[in-house]
Order: C-alpha cells, then sequence, then structure tokens
DNA sequence: GCCACAGTATGGACTGTCTC
DNA sequence: GAGACAGTCCATACTGTGGC
C-alpha cells in the first residue's frame, strides 16, 4: 500500500524500490564519473531494474529532465559513459530513440573510471559491511532477505555473485541461456534465489543439461506462469518420469498426447509434502 | 518525391567553480 | 591570477518518419 509519502518527499520502500546488485552500487560509488554521468547510471536503473527489464528505449530529452541538464551536454556524457563500457547503447539507428543498458560486467569498465583493483579489495576488506546493529528493516535493506523470499541467506547471493562475476566461457555460455531465457520468457531480471533454485537442477548429480531447465522455462510460460515454483514443479515431474535430456521430453509429450486421444486421466502427480520446500532450500546449501 | 518535424551527434565559445 | 574542469548555449549536420 502506497504510504503517500512521495507528496513530502520522504523516501520509503513501500512507495516503491529499485532491486540494484551491490556490486554496481559499490563499483559506481567509486567510479570516477561526474554528477551528471552518475546521474544517467542511475537514471538507466531507474528506467531499466525500476521496472524489471534489461533495457529501455530512452530519448536524450528525458536524461536532460531527469539529471536536470541540456540535451547536448547528456549526449556529449553518454557518448564517454558507451566509451567507457559503463552503459550499453543497445541499439542506436540515427533519427530513432535509442535503447540503454548498464554493463553489469563491471570488471570491464574503463580503467580510467573505476579502479577494479580498489574495488575487489574494499570489497575483500569488508569496507561495505554495516558496521552497526540495524534499527529497523527499513534501516538496512538486504536484498537477500527483505526484496526476496525470506527463506533465503547470503551464501546464495555470493554464489550467484561469483558465478556472475564468472569468465569461464562454459560457466558463462550457460548463464547466458538460462539467464536470457529466463529474462525473454518472464519479461524480468532473474533473482539471486531463483537463479541458484534453477541451476540446482543442472548442478545435481544426475542433474538436466541447461536445454532442459530452458525448456521448462518456456513450458511454464505458455501455461501464463512466470512463477520459478512452477518451472521447478515442471522439471521434478520430468525427473519422476525419467527425463534426462530433451529426447525424454519429447518423449513424456508424445505419451501424454497418447493418453490424451485414449481418453485416459493424466498420470496423478504426487504432491510434494509440505517439508519439501525446506528440504529444496537445505539441498540448495548443501550442493 | 518533397517538406516539415523529431531526434541525436558534434564542435566551439563561453561562464562558473575550484585548486594551486 | 592561471589553469583545469564541469557545465551551458547555440549552430549545424545527419537520419528517419509521416503527411501531402
Amino acid at each position: 500500500m502506497p504510504k503517500g509519502d512521495r507528496e513530502i518527499f520522504k523516501a520509503d520502500i513501500d512507495d516503491g524500490y529499485t532491486k540494484i546488485a551491490d556490486l554496481l552500487l559499490e563499483a559506481l560509488a567509486m567510479a570516477k564519473l561526474n554528477g551528471v554521468q552518475k546521474g544517467i547510471c542511475l537514471f538507466i536503473w531507474r528506467r531499466t531494474y525500476g521496472w524489471g527489464i534489461k533495457e529501455d528505449r530512452i530519448p536524450l530529452k528525458d536524461f536532460a529532465r531527469a539529471c536536470d541538464s541540456s540535451e547536448s551536454y547528456i549526449s556529449k556524457q553518454i557518448k564517454q559513459l558507451v566509451h567507457w563500457k559503463v552503459i550499453n547503447r543497445t541499439s542506436y539507428e540515427p533519427g530513432k530513440v535509442p535503447s540503454f543498458t548498464i554493463n553489469t560486467r563491471v570488471a570491464q569498465w574503463d580503467k580510467g573510471c573505476l579502479n577494479v583493483q580498489g574495488l575487489n579489495e574494499c570489497i575483500s576488506q569488508g569496507l561495505y559491511k554495516c558496521a552497526r546493529v540495524p534499527l529497523s528493516d527499513c534501516a538496512r535493506v538486504d536484498q537477500t532477505s527483505a526484496l526476496e523470499t525470506q527463506e533465503v541467506e547470503p551464501p546464495l547471493y555470493t554464489g550467484y555473485r561469483q558465478y556472475i562475476n564468472n569468465d569461464d566461457d562454459n560457466a558463462r555460455e550457460e548463464r547466458n541461456k538460462i539467464v536470457s531465457t529466463f529474462e525473454q520468457e518472464f519479461g524480468r531480471l532473474i533473482s539471486p534465489t531463483e537463479f541458484e533454485k534453477l541451476t540446482a537442477f543442472i548442478k545435481d548429480k544426475n542433474g538436466f543439461p541447461e536445454d532442459v531447465v530452458c525448456e521448462a522455462i518456456k513450458r511454464a510460460r505458455l501455461h501464463g506462469s512466470t512463477n520459478v515454483s512452477y518451472v521447478a514443479r515442471v522439471l521434478n515431474n520430468w525427473k519422476d518420469d525419467g527425463v534426462i535430456n530433451m529426447a525424454g521430453v519429447e518423449r513424456v509429450d508424445k505419451e501424454f498426447e497418447q493418453r490424451k486421444v485414449k481418453g485416459c486421466k493424466p498420470k496423478a502427480r504426487a504432491r510434494p509434502p509440505d517439508n519439501g520446500k525446506k528440504e529444496l532450500i537445505q539441498s540448495l546449501y548443501r550442493s
């Protein structure tokens, strides 16, 4: 419920908030950018992550108003930020409004604007850890708990960050496939928790190949669900049916069609016990 | 096809602020 | 006071789009 605090310009997360990865905040704080350049970054965050999308078409006019600057100066600063790889201009045709995204791969930001080594040292030295016990939940927004499901604890987020920063080609390809499928189908960014839940199906001893996980995401979307629990249910059902790859998925589909033609009732699915969710979480921590 | 308009890109002159 | 830097303003060029 909106508190109406916006009317008196008192910020409150009940009136809306934007989920930003800590690493981006830490990098922006350290980046040697001028005021307008930081304003441009913040405005892109607001226009993209603030609405759960990866990129948005933003005209110079909007930037100029949001940053209280002129369009010509904004144009110059955007060019500089694109050159530094802090932001990406994903589509640009003269005469058309371009699309922008933030480059989440902070290591790619130009050395001229960010001391990556220094940032890494600050993180490892615990500079960004809160020195005091938080006064309330509002005083400390923990993205992994307050803004996500309450069942998740920091180790998952650490794993996610390590994964996001992983430069290994295979891992990057796997991440791209799952993350891009998720975000394309569900039209929103994947959260660390959701990411861990899905990759757990791959990391498992008898895990699925990633194309099966991607297929499950697409099935969920087809059935009107954008919930990762639905995806997990689909994958668990396939596991019960002995599916190990895409050929298995096709086999299960054919069997389903045949049962439908014969007029048989669909196979009853065993509902997981109430503690199933708890076990899933525990298994995530074990892996 | 022509024209007006919308939108971005760029360059240069200028001003204001800060530091040494 | 000089120099560096951030930022503004203006003019111009270019391209796409839509109306006639």
